[in-house]
DNA sequence: GTAAAATGTTAGACAAGACTAACAAAATTT
DNA sequence: AAATTTTGTTAGTCTTGTCTAACATTTTAC
């Protein structure tokens, strides 16, 4: 019914969606490597589905079946992610190409399994929740570290970046999730701040770096 | 390099060849449920790929490096259904279909983690050898249990017919690899056998099924 | 050893998903 | 508010992998 590609376009638009609000045809061609006019004639055929509303020079909607169907293939990498850290042995960074190519797979009884075999879990390896079996997902408002003051003291719930570079610069800190961190010192010139934690010491970081680590108090 | 399309093409190459030696045009397309024109111009395409030797009118070939590229999709496919049984909990009968998914995944890692986790199997769950990293098959020539006589007891190594329907007609009667048959009667008259094994006395089976079963002494 | 059947090949069409070039509308700048 | 820039759309082309129809060769049967 829905195509690999399709499902890309999808999971873009649903991600474009919440980081954004608005999604129009450029940032979406952007967000997926491609070609504005190729954008704009998938978004025609994904109307005719019924997955997405589309108008002429508005911005872009998911209807309530593209949104469930988006969900339930981030649900299906997530719970990939999560597979690969925890029954396979794979580091945290390693694991989005693979669950790229896996959410594609269909098979209801595969992610099924995989689901049981990981005790139902609600986030995958990077704090990103997992939506559920109807596509929902939970949409926990975490503060970006950058938002926090000396002094704070706070918990590092998830990364919004999965890029590889940026998870082995992490793993070379040893900030892992779960980390308790406390705020140092933020220099007001660029934003970067001084954070210690779990035995390490006065480690700065760029407020590039402290954008993408949400937090919890 | 090579498409999923392609993949298909390669695998369904080593499989004819290797259980009716010449392969042609015909047998090729039904295999692959297509055309005879479309597999004709993929073998084209192949052979300009210098995966396939290509003469009109001649039976078709893999070249060396198209066998090569053939085991290794077939490893891949094996290492999952393996990996689906042992670690996932899947039964034998279910995991044709999600392996011929999985096999076109592209990740060295995730398929030497399967390989590592599982202890570095040599066959797959329906006894067929796993290829080598190099996408050599070891060539065990087993019996089909229809070549056997009264009285012969032998051990059921591997089946032929991955179908979920012919396993989970062995399932119901409990047959599964390395149970030793004692062959109690041979029907001349369709060549259907009477066997006992394992608890189970006088289990009839015909011909049909008889040929898909594969024994060693 | 020719006729019929089976098998293989060529040519041309089509759908999906990408592209470029050209044009249109909206937003931004001045 | 007109000019410029950005964004969106249309039209037409290309590649991959499929198809059908027509034709060619090989094999099988008589």
């Amino acid at each position: 019914m829905v195509s690999l590609t399709e499902e890309n376009y999808l999971k873009a638009l649903l991600s474009l969606a919440k980081e954004k609000g608005e999604v129009n045809v450029t940032d979406l061609s952007k967000h997926l490597g491609i070609k504005m006019p190729t954008a704009n004639s998938m978004m025609k055929k994904l109307a005719e589905k019924k997955l997405v509303v589309y108008e002429s020079y508005k911005p872009l909607r998911l209807t309530e079946k593209g949104k469930k169907t988006a969900g339930l293939i981030i649900r299906k990498h997530r719970l990939t992610e999560m597979f690969l850290v925890e029954k396979m042995g794979f580091g945290w960074e390693q694991v989005h190409e693979i669950a790229e190519q896996i959410e594609h797979i269909h098979s209801q009884d595969f992610f099924e399994k995989m689901d049981a075999l990981l005790g139902y879990p609600k986030f995958d390896p990077h704090g990103s929740p997992i939506p559920d079996k109807n596509g929902k997902m939970e949409w926990i408002s975490y503060q970006t570290l950058t938002h926090c003051s000396v002094g704070d003291v706070v918990n590092l719930a998830a990364v919004t970046n999965s890029s590889a570079e940026f998870l082995k610069f992490l793993n070379a800190r040893e900030l892992k999730l779960g980390t308790r961190l406390r705020i140092v010192a933020v220099e007001s010139f660029d934003k970067s701040m001084t954070i210690s934690y779990d035995g390490r010491c006065d480690e700065v970081l760029s407020a590039l770096v402290c954008e993408k680590l949400l937090v919890t108090l």
